[in-house]
DNA sequence: ACAAAAGTGTTCTGACTACACCCATGG
DNA sequence: CCATGGGTGTAGTCAGAACACTTTTGT
């Protein structure tokens, strides 16, 4: 499927009911991480004062899978990313859709009350981590600001989005401990400290560091390089790189085996 | 609601495009214990040689997390079992509805490639754990047969429901790390061993008697009783129960901490 | 020389493993 | 009285927590 030839905007505003898969949507939490922050990414429409997450609808001939790969793609511009399902909401009265029926009547849409897009919606939540400083945050056709919140301080956001965000967050918190991660957070070298904050955000607390050593060291994910960072008044850590192939298994087969 | 008022079955054939959430449906992946062995509750179709999961669809007044009760519920008459919905399953591929087609010709739809259940549908799959002897599996209206299956030999299923099988199995393996298991599976009381029989049978390993009981005892959720059992020629075992307040408590919050 | 931060090592504790030993019961 | 299975205890191992000591670097 060519993503870049699809035009979301038009398709969903007169096309949706025949283009799109009713009654689903797709919403992803997009984590990133500044200065000692976790964020998340959130749009906020034009005509709407609330913010939202990225989110879209399926394609009838697009996998749900590939929706949350397009929706990410089409807010950072960054593809092969690391992608992961975390639960679907589907309560009767998570959509009320004031916020969508004045788009739709300023948008031209006739009858705006008996729109597809007025439905009754369940939606699957994804979670991402990306690079921070690679992602340029640009609005979209339907929303006029695009920005990173901190996850700690989430503050008019439309329907059940913060509870999708915190659902997403303690999903990330539990996944943490039997899957790898860093390998979108973070340049291709970075010191150990740096993969270190993005823990103890991730976790709201401090870690020992000599024992994050030692713990994340033995999962055997990491190359170490003998290149070495310097600019502190300090001396200078070892750089470290993913070991994509072992990263990956990691993915796959797990962290930890209890029991 | 009303969940016996329903006519599930007329609902279906006759009413569903308006009466039913499209495009989504629900699968109960319903896990029972025998002779020590993990089993799955399945169907065969009256139109279809195939067995299939209990599923079903939502009502357009009906929260999805009500809508996989009501499943449970239709299928085994049981009230108030522990439901948890663990991955959405949304290929285009999965749903090809050959059978359905057949189905719908006879029970006297007219052109039936229009009828809205031959639309594409993503699933949700939630499993449960429930106590095998209290169910008494019955076929409903548009099944031939209703019974359990071994998880290892699972042969002649429809669509993907082998993969949800495997995947529910999969995710009921990571959640024995962080939640207690065994309120609908045991009777009232019972003796460590049927849980650590339990255990055994959905890790699919043996686990050392000793050590299982230390670390099921550690979590705080067993009452001992002073009762016996008795009927093997050995000693007789103390009887346990599980301390609801305990247990709900346990599940809320999680067992293991890690990092 | 000193502060700051990184590398490395040590001790303590607590959990899991494996196994041994004793106890109760029915045949 | 012995086989079976359950209750209880113990030595060994391993991982994590806390913390100490050393090394490097910029100021």
């Amino acid at each position: 499927m060519d993503v870049q030839k699809k035009n979301v905007l038009g398709d969903m505003l007169f096309g949706g009911a025949e283009l799109f898969l009713p009654s689903v949507s797709v919403d992803c939490v997009i984590f990133g991480f500044h200065a000692g922050e976790l964020k998340v990414l959130l749009l906020k429409g034009k005509h709407d004062p609330k913010w939202a997450l990225p989110g879209g609808f399926i394609y009838q001939d697009e996998n749900v899978e590939e929706a949350a790969s397009r929706v990410l793609q089409e807010r950072t511009q960054l593809t092969g990313i690391f992608l992961r399902q975390f639960h679907l909401f589907g309560d009767v009265k998570r959509t009320e859709q004031k916020h969508a029926r004045r788009w739709l009547e300023e948008a031209g849409v006739e009858d705006p009350d008996s729109h597809w897009i007025m439905q009754r919606f369940v939606t699957i939540g994804y979670y991402a981590l990306v690079e921070f400083e690679k992602v340029n945050p640009v609005p979209d056709e339907y929303s006029s600001e695009c920005d990173w919140h901190n996850v700690l301080e989430l503050r008019n956001l439309i329907l059940d989005h913060k509870q999708i965000i915190e659902k997403g967050l303690e999903s990330l918190r539990l996944h943490l401990n039997f899957q790898p991660i860093g390998l979108n957070l973070l340049p291709k070298e970075f010191p150990l400290k740096d993969l270190q904050l993005i823990y103890e955000t991730i976790l709201g607390k401090k870690l020992d560091r000599s024992n994050f050593q030692r713990k994340i060291l033995s999962y055997g994910i990491l190359d170490r390089k003998e290149k070495q960072f310097s600019g502190g008044s300090h001396r200078a850590p070892y750089l470290y790189s993913f070991n994509k192939k072992k990263y990956f298994k990691a993915l796959q087969e797990g962290l930890n085996k209890e029991w």
